[in-house]
DNA sequence: TATAAATTAAAACGCATGTTTAAAATGGAT
DNA sequence: ATCCATTTTAAACATGCGTTTTAATTTATA
């Protein structure tokens, strides 16, 4: 006998699939709803209103992935030493491991992620500092102990144009790969984009200061 | 005498600000006309529509811009060889040349940029293509003359990637300058976060492809 | 089975949006 | 100075949104 879906959860998995292909604003509590074959009213009577219905979605995914990144980046920091490369593939099994919640978990909490950041949702923000800070944290000097040249303003930037290209690249994902299906007739899956990343990313970080 | 300020300049300098400020969407046409002291109607008098608005503003720049960057680019393409940095700094000039059209126009035309592709503005991207294709081709091409090694495909994704870090870096420009000035007591000039995104930039797309 | 609590359902509310309409004002050409 | 096209104005329109309300229904408890 296939297990009882609550209404809360068939709210999530429609709600989820439908921000992370359209943005939060973009998406109407309707759509939802309808997708999900609930009532209107159901959201605002679970979750109280759309914001907290927001921070829901992120949050199942979020208390999966900061615990896994912090163990990783732990179990790397125990190594003597490692390179910037060594520390963006510390981010595979995290994401791997979102794959619990859905098939296609690590794309949708990545296109989430992307948009939370795209559109200005302060609220997702201050929730995932207050509750994840200190990996984030953990990740800044991580990164620092495999890049000691870079001064710590250096890092600060860069991390965040590694957040930009990260978010930027799930968020136009399927548009993208689209077009590199049509123009290189080389078909891309959501998951490898990540593959093409990482070096990306890392070369990045590592790059020479501006002279 | 001053010269005389048209209503659709008017609402153009309107328009760009409050865009570049909180997004296209989430700016609406009366915030719009309140900050340009004309009528709510008179956008739709003179432009068509909203949409019709967000082209004509991004056309303003990318009018300037775009012939800009194909001189450079084809100026760097005379030289025998060339570094994918030295073709990132091609993209200094042009950028200031934007300060033409508005003081903090190369700011402004960036985080444009950025909310064009962070929302989802298909009838941007089809625009900057048609209008633009020619000179996007040559990018690509100079830049895998800069970087021979790397496929199409891998350079057609890098190029998306430096999108998205440039993009993100203008959009959350104002707060990160904040953090960064509380958490580190380094003022950074807006202009002078494209320096420290140059050489990000070209790290990455140099860096040697995932084995 | 009777009763109370939790959930679902349908409808309406209040508000903000982009757009349209139709009248008033303006400005240049004859 | 008059006429006509252009522009500005104020008002209303249609639509979609998140949310609230109130009643019906289901579910669990005693």
């Amino acid at each position: 006998m296939a297990k009882r879906i609550t209404t809360q959860e068939k709210i999530l998995n429609a709600a989820e699939a439908l921000f992370a292909e359209q943005g939060f604003e973009q998406t109407s509590l309707r759509q939802i709803t309808t997708e999900a074959a609930v009532n209107l009213a159901s959201v605002n009577y679970h979750f109280g209103s759309k914001k907290a219905l927001i921070q829901a979605v992120m949050a199942r995914y979020l208390e999966i992935f900061m615990p896994a990144l912090r163990t990783q980046l732990e179990g790397l920091g125990a190594k003597g030493s490692f390179t910037t490369r060594d520390v963006f593939d510390r981010f595979r099994t995290p994401l791997s491991e979102l794959r619990q919640v859905r098939k296609h978990g690590p794309t949708l909490f990545l296109s989430l992620l992307g948009f939370a950041y795209a559109e200005i949702q302060g609220h997702l923000r201050r929730y995932t500092m207050e509750h994840f800070g200190d990996v984030m944290a953990l990740l800044l000097d991580t990164l620092h102990q495999a890049n000691p040249k870079l001064s710590p303003v250096d890092m600060f930037w860069r991390l965040h144009f590694v957040l930009g290209a990260t978010v930027f690249a799930q968020v136009s994902g399927p548009a993208l790969r689209e077009i590199a299906a049509a123009d290189f007739g080389e078909a891309v899956a959501a998951d490898q984009v990540i593959d093409r990343l990482i070096p990306f990313l890392a070369g990045g970080v590592d790059a020479t200061t501006a002279e």
